[in-house]
DNA sequence: GTCCGTTAGTCGGACGTCCTACTTTGAGGA
DNA sequence: TCCTCAAAGTAGGACGTCCGACTAACGGAC
């Protein structure tokens, strides 16, 4: 008899894993053991390709989304509380991010003048620049070639934003 | 004039940055950034979710991850290397996880006989037995509670897996 | 039979996330 | 007024991920 053709061929972890949940009677749980599986890898995927769009210009995404922040507030500006509550992140996470941010010269802390246990983070003007050309990256590397049709990232946009609603996201 | 209703209605940060995406011009990538973004967010809202299930248990997500892989295997062991092609992550990830397992009894650590190379992984009757019931635990408080119906569960695990496959993941 | 490129796994370090604990400041109640 | 509780931010530590460098072993080529 032949030998196996050795197919090497698409195999998908995540497919099988489901097939083992039907198999032991977790038919139920199935889909939404395979949804969150393929969800902590979709994110790995385009964590790495948003990283490594960013790697040349020295930040991290974590830190481009402060960046952003600040660039669309209107006095370029915000408390720590403030960025922490919109990225929805602990504040230490903040913190983290503002003094790698400081330490780059990208903004700068400052004591907020009505309360003065906050702290503002303001955009330097090198902070306003990398987060543009940052911005071009993304949008040109990542963003605009996600490999789904149009209707397909809204279709995953909106499935997302009802799972974020769901869990009380906003 | 009166002052503002004060609504601290439902704001989505998410849809405000798409809006500012295509306020700057930027609205070919807009979706794409909301859809990326979005993905970032929900496999928090997700870790955290299936990490408190597991917390009681005495496991992150990784590691058990690691123990269905042994328990679906036909041996019960595994090569540390096939155990990150599976899983998709660094092997210095899995010498971490099988570490911690290997530390709380659940796995063993063998040499292999046909490469000496090869470390095998062994599941433990406590690490079998821990991995059913961190099951249980995860199908009944997570995986069949993802606040999506059943048609948009299976939506989006069909968008992701579109994703993946696009990206050259299986 | 020996040499050299590849592969398996580990070590040390960087980064981001969370948690707990702590200090300082604000704000409302007795 | 004083007192107590809440809120803003930071410090230290745990965990998971990646990267680069390193050791040990495999395996094909000459």
């Amino acid at each position: 008899m032949p030998g196996e053709p050795r197919r090497a061929l698409p195999f998908d972890p995540i497919e099988a894993a489901r097939a083992q949940w039907v198999e032991h009677g977790w038919g139920e749980a199935a889909d939404g053991m395979a949804a969150v599986t393929s969800l902590m890898r979709a994110h790995q995927i385009a964590l790495a390709r948003v990283e490594s769009a960013l790697r040349p210009l020295g930040v991290s995404f974590a830190r481009y989304e402060v960046l952003m922040l600040l660039l669309f507030s209107r006095r370029g500006s915000l408390p720590m509380r403030t960025i922490g509550s919109r990225l929805q992140v602990h504040p230490t996470s903040v913190t983290n991010a503002v003094d790698r941010l400081a330490r780059a010269a990208l903004v700068t802390r400052s004591p907020s003048a009505e309360d003065r246990r906050a702290v503002l983070v303001a955009l330097t003007p090198e902070g306003r620049a990398l987060a543009e050309k940052a911005t071009a990256a993304l949008n040109d590397e990542v963003f605009g070639r996600l490999g789904l049709s149009a209707g397909e990232t809204r279709t995953l946009l909106r499935v997302l934003t009802t799972l974020r609603s769901g869990a009380g996201d906003f």
